[in-house]
DNA sequence: CCTTGTAAACTGGTCAACCCAATTGCCGGG
DNA sequence: CCCGGCAATTGGGTTGACCAGTTTACAAGG
């Protein structure tokens, strides 16, 4: 049972990743002009068709443009890994959100999990552990079902749903997939430690240690994520709860 | 030279537009396989390597889920079962909601709100106390307009998200629409007072302040509410209402 | 009768070779 | 030096075939 099915990813987009690598190291210039599809499909070891999948992969990401007859060309905007298309949220964002969010919902589940509730989270615990040993690929299902059980036990459909929200919205763009990818290829995985101290912060049932635990823990995603991307300080910089003291104090509350 | 050939759109993008468009137009349900890219081929008129062409298009805007050897699903996430519209959420979970949720982004907006956007803020409670004059019709969007200004102060764009889908979910349900109605009808209308209140505690930048102040003046929004739908509160005393109502207490009571 | 295997049918994944049309570039004629 | 035209190059799209997972139906076995 050593043997796990690992999960292939599909060429395309293999060859989409190293293509868009190439791009971001400055092998190719903005306005240069890439290697003809044959020459690429050569030099990948790959035919035509999938060269052409990964082409349109990198249009619909706005990295390349095709023009007929001519050849695809790098496009003008601003290429290293942190152009973050209007629309879609970045993981810093997305972060910050979550921490000054699910703090709220965690400090409100404390008054509010039943016993049963805090039973299932413990074994959601274990669950993540058992996922960290064996596939990567499965472990963030844990992960969230832990933070949406912690949603559900406010008893709160608009607080579940906006949580569950922001969880999928890392999934939202192709970009910040790529971003969550490479923190999870650096070999980032959901602590068990840190959703321990979160579980025994909400088991207290005291509102302001289960926020600042709930805080803690996201505030180490962003570091996490900062470490795992050395992205870009513009973005991050936008993150003032990262870097901001204003942290609720437990002793404070406590007290 | 006036004469210019019309760029015609490359065929797997034309392609991807009819399938979304079936898509949405719920020609698929959520969940349910597309026919198999050879019958699309033939349905389209193209050849199989333009549908997968379109499929990945599909799949990167997650509009639809490729399973080898399977098939191609439509994916929930985008529409339909995914935001807070029509996810029939009642007016109290939903304030409750923002008094965690727009607490905190009171917080933050504290720290970096600029001194144009506080100019804004105060201009727009002018805005609001003239609507409140005259037509009772607009003057929810001057209140619509305040809690979105602080939202974007925060320079957060899933935080801006998150309240707008928050404001926007008292629309979802035709009871939560109901009862928002009748809260207007019995003529309460967004006190300038309150909303002074939140602006001048924004203005101290100090994010404890901030959070005080939005979460007293939504508390206030709760107050109302409960006020106007006594009636009905009784009539529905075993449901949402009367839940909420001892419910609410508890939120009040973090901070 | 129900269960259980297993093989066939189906589905996406990929490849190879081919034709077409637009673009580019070279080359020779003016 | 300029310009027209042809040929090479490049992307756009097709056809047909084969492979590898999934699903399904059907028959053997309990």
């Amino acid at each position: 049972m050593a043997e796990q099915t690992i999960k292939v990813p599909r060429l395309y987009q293999q060859v989409a990743e190293k293509l868009i690598e190439m791009i971001e190291s400055g092998e190719y210039d903005v306005g240069s002009r890439l290697p003809a599809e044959r020459e690429l499909a050569a030099m990948f070891s790959v035919s035509r068709p999938t060269i052409r999948e990964a082409v349109i992969a990198l249009e619909l990401e706005n990295f390349v443009e095709v023009r007929t007859g001519s050849g695809v060309y790098v496009k003008a905007g601003r290429r290293e890994s942190g152009r973050l298309a209007d629309k879609d949220i970045g993981p810093f964002e997305l972060t910050e959100a979550r921490i000054l969010f699910e703090g709220e919902a965690a400090a409100l589940a404390a008054r509010m999990i039943t016993d049963a509730e805090l039973r299932q989270l413990e074994s959601i615990l274990g669950e993540m552990a058992a996922e960290n040993e064996s596939g990567e690929e499965m472990h963030e299902e844990a992960d969230k079902k832990f933070h949406m059980t912690i949603a559900q036990a406010t008893r709160n459909s608009a607080v579940v749903s906006v949580i569950e929200g922001l969880w999928d919205a890392r999934e939202s763009s192709p970009l910040t997939r790529r971003m969550y990818q490479r923190v999870r290829n650096k070999g980032f995985k959901p602590s068990i430690e840190e959703h321990r101290d979160v579980f025994n912060a909400i088991a207290t049932r005291d509102p302001a240690i289960a926020r600042a635990a709930m805080r803690e823990h996201l505030t180490r995603v962003i570091d996490s994520i900062l470490e795992a991307t050395e992205v870009e300080a513009i973005e991050a910089a936008r993150s003032e709860v990262a870097k901001s003291r204003e942290r609720y104090s437990v002793a404070r509350k406590l007290g």
